[in-house]
DNA sequence: TTTATATTCTACTATATGGTAGAATATGCT
DNA sequence: AGCATATTCTACCATATAGTAGAATATAAA
């Protein structure tokens, strides 16, 4: 079923001279971006060793050179995510800026990592049980981090008194990540809006929190 | 591997008498909560039919009086949740209610839902790629047709001018949705707050949304 | 008790798939 | 060119598992 993939022929050059054309190399990072859109569209557990070489135009054993086994490649994709989620965030919080400053930039980080990330983004958030041993522990904790993030901001502005003390901020974050994060759900590139865009009416919808 | 379960033998009864205790038998039911559970915690792909035989006390062979095959399980939980969506929803939205009250009421609805059907919930919001033919696709448009209902209430406030204009009222669901159906990504029974309560704070955070 | 029906169990098949070993081929250096 | 190394391919194994057939057992009615 793999691919016979031109690279391995003979070709003519544009000076018309026969190439033996460089062999389309596989790399771990070509391997995690196809199986992240792979295992978006069909699930970890659907998605086969095979598919996945079959998309790169390889065989399921040249795989194996740049991955110990099928968890590490959804390893791959969980720390890709992370890695460009947690920076900016710490930043935001880290600033002097005001607290309803810092949660607009929160919202538009969360909105933006989801939006651009968008397949990974699904499977991050989807296939969390496929993952074992102690890095199912580590994401569990660098997740709960993630939110303290959160709810540093809200807890902030509350006792600055510009947001609103009557909410958990334990809630508020799991209500604010919730609507950013489902953009994994429906977002688009194509679509109507950018992500900023976006954003920013999510932003006047939860100016609720302030009082 | 299957349980031998304890009602195949003959018991004494309060009385002492020996009786045949019933057979505790399957129900498509009983088949449809046990998986929603399974597949919650380890996902459709990943959980067999033999899993959710022995968390039955049954064999697999049995489960296939009840079902015709391994996505009807999977039918089953898409309507469940469907059937405890939808209806309510709907009343909402045709009472004569003022549009931010019918919001307040939408969002007291989902997070009810997305609480109180938890693992079926999750099941819904991650395995829909293995469902297949006729019925992926009416499920596909029964989600349209539920986001309408929340657009349709976000249009109305708007006209009568007491939901910000400049929102559009399809990113506004996405963003309602978004936060409600978190839940099944954090909610516990035994958290510190009723669904009721999250709800009210859901409220409060977007009442930005009012002018 | 007998009989018909409903339900479950046992044992099996066919297939898909994660993973591996070693051969084959490409690449780059001297 | 010749050699060592890097990378990929082919062919295979072992296992898990969806699904099936028919025997076995329970249940209810007469």
């Amino acid at each position: 079923m793999a691919l016979k993939r031109d690279s391995l022929k003979v070709r003519q050059n544009d000076a018309g001279k026969t190439v033996k054309v460089k062999r389309a190399r596989i790399t771990q990072k070509a391997i995690e971006l196809v199986a992240s859109e792979l295992f978006a569209r069909k699930g970890f557990g659907a998605t086969s060793l095979d598919d996945i070489a079959e998309s790169l135009g390889a065989t399921k054993g040249a795989l194996y050179y740049h991955v110990k086994n099928k968890e590490e490649i959804l390893r791959l994709i969980y720390l890709t995510v992370l890695t460009a989620s947690e920076e900016p965030l710490r930043r935001v919080v880290e600033t002097d800026l005001p607290p309803s400053e810092k949660l607009r930039r929160a919202i538009e980080h969360q909105t933006a990592v989801a939006a651009d990330r968008s397949p990974a983004m699904t499977v991050f958030y989807r296939e969390q049980h496929y993952l074992t041993g102690p890095f199912a522990r580590e994401i569990i904790l660098r997740k709960k981090a993630y939110e303290r993030y959160f709810e540093q901001i809200i807890e902030e502005g509350q006792a600055s008194g510009v947001f609103q003390p009557s909410i958990d901020p334990k809630i508020a974050t799991y209500g604010l990540l919730g609507m950013c994060n489902w953009l994994s759900q429906w977002y688009r590139p194509e679509g109507q809006y950018s992500p900023q865009q976006i954003a920013a009416m999510f932003v006047n919808m939860t100016c609720g929190l302030n009082i």
